[in-house]
DNA sequence: AAAGTTCATGAAAGCGCTTTCAAGCGTGGA
DNA sequence: TCCACGCTTGAAAGCGCTTTCATGAACTTT
């Protein structure tokens, strides 16, 4: 654990060239001649260089830093998309820079200022609430990943969930059950991706020449307690249903607990299938059926697009097809 | 939303003084008379200035950045603790730089170099396994703050934990309900925590003169699957008990799975008690008792204990003493 | 009143790297 | 043989800020 570290220069200087080739020779600016590269190597070897990437995000150069914005840093559903970003930027050299937006579209334009203050080399953003323009305005000085929604610019790339589909699909599942009677709670009307869940909702029915009961679709807020409540308006309105879409996991896990406090038993009196497949889906009590979001892969994807966009290349990754996984939560009506 | 930032230079010129006395404003290096101060206040105002991090960094001042280093992003256990750390840097105007090791002391130690060619602060490391003489080394050079451990040095400060009394606290419960049989899941021995829980354990026992039965200890790995694999081994190995005390709440929730898979209820056949109070353990079925354990309290207080260093003073501030939560899944014996 | 202090301020030298600019070299065409 | 051209390479100028050093002004001190 040295000190002081080494520089640059002292790299040039062991190796007998110039700073500037040196330079050259690490960033791949310029053809330089075989031995130099070689002495250049072998002098980074023996000392142990390290490029500071503060000096060279002064000099204009790459920080070898990506920012991303997140909403909430211990958001269990994001998390597992950091984790994935991380791993992919790491692998390539670079490292993310997390910052939260907390479902704030101004937070998340003073993140963006932050990031940008900070010499990021580009910008990922997972959903958020900044408008479609902001963004593209961001892009035109950094390139820019964004998921949860789709657009197109040059120097920005989207990243997007079939929602719909998925949302279509676990409502498919239950009535292939033999439900008819399925109450949907959904997320906030402020996300997109609420809305389009609830419109994967009603695909299935229409597709099936069913009617939707209006009455048994009810509003959350996408935490665990919006879910609780949920169930509580529903039941005390008098509403009958023999199962629950909701519209992500967490309010299922709230719906669960009510239905339980009201001794209705899951699968057995309620079906219930959830959206987003958490890890703590798992293991919950019936392991609840929902529809699969892959977010470490969209992480790793949404790197990798965005190291793509860095190298000048077209982002060629795609987001995999919704996918529903069934396990105790779901029976036949 | 500009282009090209406005530079310390512009400010001084507006304000018609040198570059110089613009910084030690900024910094409070020395003192400046009135009359300047307000003027470069005002050009900083007018055009927008906002300090550059990566020159700063650079030029040897603040980074205004700390490195934090935890050992999954996406851990549902250390994310409110990073949310906290946010949180109060945020408020100083400091932005957190999170990196993982994944419980593994070389790239732990890999993480704190990137931290150091970053030029951050300070580095707040959460548990993790890297050795007290290293975590030492570290704090000759950069301001330490680090959770999980007890240890004393100029520049570094500790925040602990009480596991010891946590895990006796959450065994006295279970005891006082009249459980006698309380099976005992441990963590991973690796963690000091681990074995301080374990120790509370017996501590209880010892207390009130009761033997522990060491067949009724066995080890998990601080996830769920563990936690359920746990259990399996003891019910097929023929072990009674009426109670469960589970290390963390991860393993109380795979625990409480194959409990709920061989017909067994909580808490009419068993009763559970966790530790760390997930917010997750508030929804499960049922409502999981549990050690609380406030981790994004945990995150200010490192947070609040890193600008104290920071700033030159001795952190005055202190972990608050566990507290267990009793919630559905304990009941009398 | 002269010399010694203190104090606010500016000039200038970096921090470690990138990037123009220009020079030096070798090569091929006339 | 001479000149033009292309190629590699080094010198040097920043990037935006901090910090030492020096300077002159304003005060003390005797």
């Amino acid at each position: 654990m040295s000190n002081k570290s080494v520089t640059l220069e002292q790299v040039a200087a062991h190796a007998g060239v110039s700073p500037s080739t040196v330079s050259r020779i690490l960033n791949g600016t310029a053809v330089v001649s075989d031995d130099k590269k070689q002495a250049v190597a072998e002098a980074i070897r023996t000392l142990g260089f390290v490029p500071n990437p503060v000096a060279r995000g002064l000099a204009g150069g790459r920080t070898l830093s990506i920012g991303v914005v997140t909403q909430a840093i211990d958001s269990p559903f994001y998390g597992a998309a950091l984790r994935g970003i991380e791993e992919q930027l790491g692998q390539a050299g670079y490292s993310p820079l997390f910052v939260s937006g907390h479902w704030n579209a101004a937070e998340e334009a003073r993140c963006i200022e932050v990031l940008r203050s900070r010499r990021v080399d580009g910008i990922i953003v997972l959903t958020g609430r900044l408008s479609d323009a902001a963004l593209r305005a961001v892009s035109r000085q950094l390139p820019v990943v964004v998921t949860g929604r789709s657009l197109k610019a040059p120097g920005l790339f989207s990243l997007n969930f079939d929602n719909l589909t998925g949302a279509r699909l676990a409502t498919e599942h239950l009535l292939a059950l033999g439900h008819r009677r399925i109450a949907f709670i959904g997320g906030d009307p402020v996300h997109p991706d609420a809305l389009e869940r609830e419109r994967g909702y009603r695909a299935a029915f229409a597709a099936v020449d069913l009617p939707v009961d209006e009455s048994l679709i009810t509003a959350g807020a996408y935490h665990e307690e919006s879910g609780r409540e949920a169930v509580e308006r529903l039941l005390n309105a008098g509403r009958r249903f023999t199962a629950i879409f909701s519209a992500n996991d967490q309010m299922a896990f709230g719906a669960a607990l009510a239905l339980h406090r009201r001794g209705l038993r899951v699968p057995q009196d309620v079906s219930m299938v959830g959206f987003d497949d958490l890890a703590a889906s798992s293991y919950t009590i019936p392991p609840l059926s929902s529809v699969h979001q892959p977010m470490q892969e969209l992480g790793r994807l949404a790197a990798t697009a965005m190291l793509d966009l860095l190298a000048g290349r077209k982002p060629g990754v795609a987001m995999p097809a919704p996918q529903l996984v069934s396990r105790e939560s779901t029976a036949a009506a």
